[in-house]
DNA sequence: AATGAATGAGGCTTCATTCAT
DNA sequence: GATGAATGAAGCCTCATTCAT
C-alpha cells in the first residue's frame, strides 16, 4: 500500500523524457503517455495539459539542484568553493538537457500562483544565503551585503548565464572562461576575499 | 521614402499587441491578421509562422533598451547613473508589458540562426561594454574585470531581476528595494568606487 | 419493506434534479452518480445509460398527473371543472420544471418498447377518458365523441400547449389566457354545455 | 456570382439525410460533411455544432408545410377541406420521415432566441388564421373563436398526434381513424357546420 | 501583392464502461 | 452489491496553410 498511485510518477518521468526529446511545443500528450504506458484518458486524471505538468518538472529540477549542493556543498570550504559548485552543477544540467530553461521558464510562468515559484526555488535561494551569512561570519565577504537579495541574484545570474551558452552553442573551452568570469563577477558582487589559512 | 510594405509594419504592431493581450501560445495568426486589418493569406506572405514574428519584436524590444540609453545615457555622469538608467527602463518596459521576458526568451530560442542572438543583443552589449571601458579609464571601476563577459552579466541580471519581480508581483516598495539592491550588487562586481569630482 | 435497493431510487432523484440543471445533452453520468453520492460503477448496476432513467422519469412526471387528479379531481364537478386541473396541473408542472417536456419527450422517445409508452399515459388517458365518459351520461357533452380519441387528443394539446408556453417565456397574464383559450377550445371539441342545475 | 457560398445549402441538405438515416443522437458531424463532399472545417464555418443546424431545418420544414398548404388550399373549399389537407400532409411528412419531430422539437428547444420560433411558425400560424377568419366570415364557424389561440392549438394538436402515431407505429387504418377522430375534434372545436351550398 | 474561403490533418479531450478489489 | 481508478475509442474542432481569383 502507500502506493499513493504511481501513475502521476509515470506521467512525470515520462513527460520530462518527451519534453527533453522533443522540446515543449513538439511535445504531445500521447507520446506522454505512451511512453509511460498508461492510457490517455489516465493523464487527465492528473494534469489537464502537457503543460500543466511543467511546474512539478520545474520543482524536481531545482530541487535537484538544492539536494545535490546539500550533499556535496561544504560550508567549511570557503564561498569560492561552492559557488563554484553551483555553478558547474547548473552548467552541467543545463549543458546536458537543454530544455531545462524552457521547462523551468515556462513552469513558472504557467504557474498560476505566485506562491509556487517561491516554494520552488525558495530552498534553493535559503541554501545560497546560508553560504553567504557563513561567509559573513567567517570574514570572506563584507557584512553589508543583503544575503537574501544577493542569493536571488547569483541563482538567476547562473542560471541565465547557463542558458544562454546553450543558446550560443558554445565550445568547452568558451564555457570554461564564462564559468571563471561569471565566479568572479560574483565573488566581486560580495567583496570577496580569500579566507586567511593560517 | 521606404515604403518597405507597410504590411509587414501592420503585422508587426498587430502581433505585438496580440502576443500582449493574450500571451504566446494563446494568440493566433487568424487574431493578427484581424487586428491588422489585412488578410489571412497576407500573413505568410512576410512570415512562415507566428513564432517567426518574435525575432522581430525581440530586436525592437531590446533595440528600444539601447536606443534610450544612447539618447540618455551620459558617459560623463558616471557608471553608477547610467546603470541606474538602464535598470529603470529595463523594469520599467517589463512592468508595463509583461509578456517581454516571454517575447525575448522565446524569440531568441526559436530563432533559427544564432547569430540572430547576437544580432539583437550585441548593440546592447557593446553599449554596456563601452560604459565599462570609460569607467575603467576613469577609475571608477577595477581595470581587470572583463567588459565583455561582465556587460553581459550585468544585462542578463538585470532582466532576469525584472522578470522575477513581474511573476512575483511585487509592491513598487519592494522593486525599488529590488532596484537598489541590483545596482548595488552589479556596482560591487566591478570594484566600483565613486568618482571623485575634484 | 421492500428496501428495493434503495440505490435505484437515489439515482432517479439525482438524476432527475441534474437534468433539471443541465439539461438531456450536457448531462454526463459522473454528474448523476456524485449527487446521488455513489460510485460511477453502481450506476451501470441499474442503467444501461444516463438515457436509460428517462422513461422511469417520464412515468413519475406523468403519474404524478395523474395522481393528482385523481386525488383533487371530482366527477361531480363537470368536466369543465376537472378540465381546468388538469390544465392547471400540467401548466404548473412545466413552468416550475422547464426540463419536463425533454424528459417525457425523449423518455419515451428512446423507451425502446412501444408498450412503455402506453404504460406511461394509458393511466392518465384512461381517468380523461372516464372524465368524458361520465359527462356523456351526464349530459354535459355530445354523445358521439370517442372518449379514447379524445382523451389523447386533450392531454397531448395542454401538454404541448404548456411546452409551446416556456420555449416563448409567456407573461403571467397571457399564460392565464392561454388557459382560458385552451379550456374553451377543448371544452368546444365535445360540445360542452354547462351542466343544468335545477 | 451571387453563388452566396452554396456550403451551406449542402451542409443543410446533407445534414437533413444524415439526421433522417441516423437520428439526432448517432449522428457526426464526419458523417455530414462526408455526404456534403465538403471539408470538415468547412462545416464549422457556418454552423458550430451538428446541432446548430436544427433550427434551419425546422424551419425548412414549417416552411414546407406552409407552402404546401397555399399552393393546395382553397379558401372556397371550406374549412373542413383545408383542414384535412393540412392533417394529411402533416401525418404524411411524419410518416415519411419519422426524425421531423425530433428536429423540430430540438430546433426549438436550442434556438436560442425565442423570436426564432415565431419566425419559424408564424407563417403557419398565420395562414391558418386566415382560414378561420375566412370561416367565420363564411359563417362555417362560430364567431367568438379566436382565431390566433385556435389556430396555434389546431397546428399544435396535429404535429403531436403525428408524432405520437409514428411512436406507437400505428397501422395504416388506424391512422386513418386518428384522421378522422382528429378532424372531428377540431370542427367540433370550432363549431363547425358544413357550409351550405344553395 | 493581396485576398479569404476552404482545407484537412491530427491533437485534444471526454466520458461511458469496465473490473479488480 | 459497491467501489472508483483506469481505460481507450472516437468525435470534436481548431487553426496553420493554401490557392484560385
Amino acid at each position: 500500500m502507500a502506493k499513493t498511485s504511481n501513475k502521476k510518477e509515470l506521467i512525470l518521468t515520462s513527460a520530462y523524457r518527451v519534453f527533453k526529446e522533443n522540446g515543449l511545443e513538439d511535445t504531445r500528450v500521447s507520446q506522454i503517455v505512451k511512453e509511460a504506458g498508461i492510457a490517455q484518458g489516465t493523464f487527465y486524471l492528473y494534469y489537464n495539459s502537457k503543460m500543466d505538468v511543467l511546474p512539478d518538472l520545474a520543482q524536481q529540477i531545482i530541487s535537484n539542484y538544492t539536494q545535490y549542493l546539500e550533499e556535496h556543498g561544504d560550508i567549511e570550504a570557503g564561498l569560492d568553493y561552492n559557488l563554484r559548485l553551483a555553478i558547474d552543477r547548473i552548467f552541467e544540467a543545463n549543458q546536458e538537457d537543454r530544455t531545462i530553461p524552457s521547462i523551468v521558464y515556462a513552469g513558472i510562468t504557467r504557474s498560476g500562483d505566485i506562491d509556487k515559484w517561491d516554494l520552488i526555488y525558495r530552498p534553493l535561494y535559503d541554501l545560497v544565503a546560508n553560504y553567504l551569512e557563513a561567509a559573513k561570519k567567517n570574514g570572506e565577504i563584507g557584512t553589508d551585503i543583503s544575503a537574501n537579495y544577493y542569493s536571488e541574484f547569483i541563482i538567476s545570474l547562473i542560471e541565465s548565464t547557463a542558458r544562454g551558452l546553450i543558446l550560443f552553442q558554445q565550445s568547452p573551452e568558451e564555457i570554461e572562461k564564462y564559468k571563471e568570469e561569471l565566479s568572479s563577477f560574483i565573488l566581486n558582487a560580495v567583496y570577496w576575499t580569500p579566507v586567511k589559512v593560517i
